[in-house]
DNA sequence: AACTCGAACAACCGCCTAACT
DNA sequence: GAGTTAGGCGGTTGTTCGAGT
């Protein structure tokens, strides 16, 4: 994996939490050409950053089909099961989770499901994903508090008050939605570019299905390719757009939807095709997609 | 109002593996 | 085959928040 090409000068890498300008700059960079040689993103994109800094940016929150929030119950199933055959192997484990990474899950289990397991065990370790989700619960009501309380405003801008008062990681957090039960509601803007899962996948039935984007326009129909679940695995090639999700199998697929697209457009063209706003409109706020 | 504490999560670090010279 | 380097993964830390006192 030596990549003679990647000749970098030596930087004063930034470090700590990214800026909306250098998410900007990173997505911007990565859609024009695709994943590469990481260690030389930073210096074509501009950025400050180690190249391995770069790559888990785009991979845990820049790259199209990431899914946040709430994971739902039948996830915490599919962790929890997987977690007790592989142990910690969060990216096995997360290529099961479409649209979730290994970060994710790594945290959700760190902070959340491990103490559930122990607490669950002596009774019945794993299978006590369908029992009370009572701590679920009470988290829930507590983010709905948050969400509440933002969406009371009902509005995509922050509350003037607030805007004032955010310190700018705090207005990153609500601009890049990691603002704590304020994305579940308000997809910042910045991933409401992208195209919901949710638009992807049917979750009636459950099937994989073309989005009605404008780089598929044509293909509204809603064909089946992929069944959910762990059987969405089933492609196995490496996405360099989406930065590795041909893990997913549904990224795979996503890939495939893109190329077409990316081959007949010029990097610039791609990315004002997705700036497009029609691209959400069907976006269902009950969703916890960001795109 | 100020302080403390635990939860949540973003990001970094270190190790391992694979690719390249 | 040995050395070097990039990418990937899992563990850990640091930051920020809301809740409780």
């Amino acid at each position: 994996m030596g990549c003679r090409t990647c000749e970098k000068p030596k930087v004063n890498y930034r470090k700590g939490l990214w800026s909306p300008e250098e998410d900007e700059k990173l997505r911007d960079y990565m859609l024009k050409h695709g994943q590469s040689c990481w260690s030389a993103v930073p210096v074509k994109a501009g950025l400050q950053r180690k190249g391995k800094s770069c790559r888990l940016r785009w991979i845990n929150y820049l790259r199209p089909g990431l899914k946040r929030g709430f994971f739902s119950q039948e996830e915490e199933e599919i962790i929890m099961n997987l977690h007790a055959k592989l142990g910690n192997k969060w990216s096995r484990i997360a290529m099961h989770l479409p649209g979730r990474t290994d970060n994710e899950v790594k945290n959700y289990w760190n902070s959340y499901l491990k103490k559930k397991v122990i607490k669950a065990q002596g009774s019945d370790p794993y299978g006590s994903a369908t029992k009370s989700r009572d701590s679920t619960n009470q988290s829930q009501v507590t983010h709905a508090k948050t969400i509440n309380k933002i969406s009371s405003s009902e509005s995509m801008e922050p509350p003037e008050s607030s805007t004032t008062d955010l310190s700018p990681s705090m207005v990153h957090r609500m601009e890049f939605g990691s603002f704590k039960g304020a994305r579940q509601q308000h997809f910042p803007k910045f991933f409401a570019d992208w195209p919901s899962v949710d638009q992807v996948i049917d979750q009636s039935s459950g099937s994989f299905v073309h989005a009605n984007t404008p780089w598929n326009s044509n293909n509204s129909n809603t064909d089946e390719v992929l069944k959910p679940g762990s059987s969405q695995v089933v492609a196995d090639s490496k996405s360099d757009l989406l930065g590795g999700y041909g893990d997913s199998g549904i990224y795979g697929e996503l890939q495939a939807q893109f190329e077409p697209v990316i081959s007949q457009t010029t990097g610039d063209e791609f990315f004002d095709l997705l700036s497009l706003g029609e691209i959400s409109v069907n976006l269902d706020t009950n969703h916890d997609v960001l795109f």
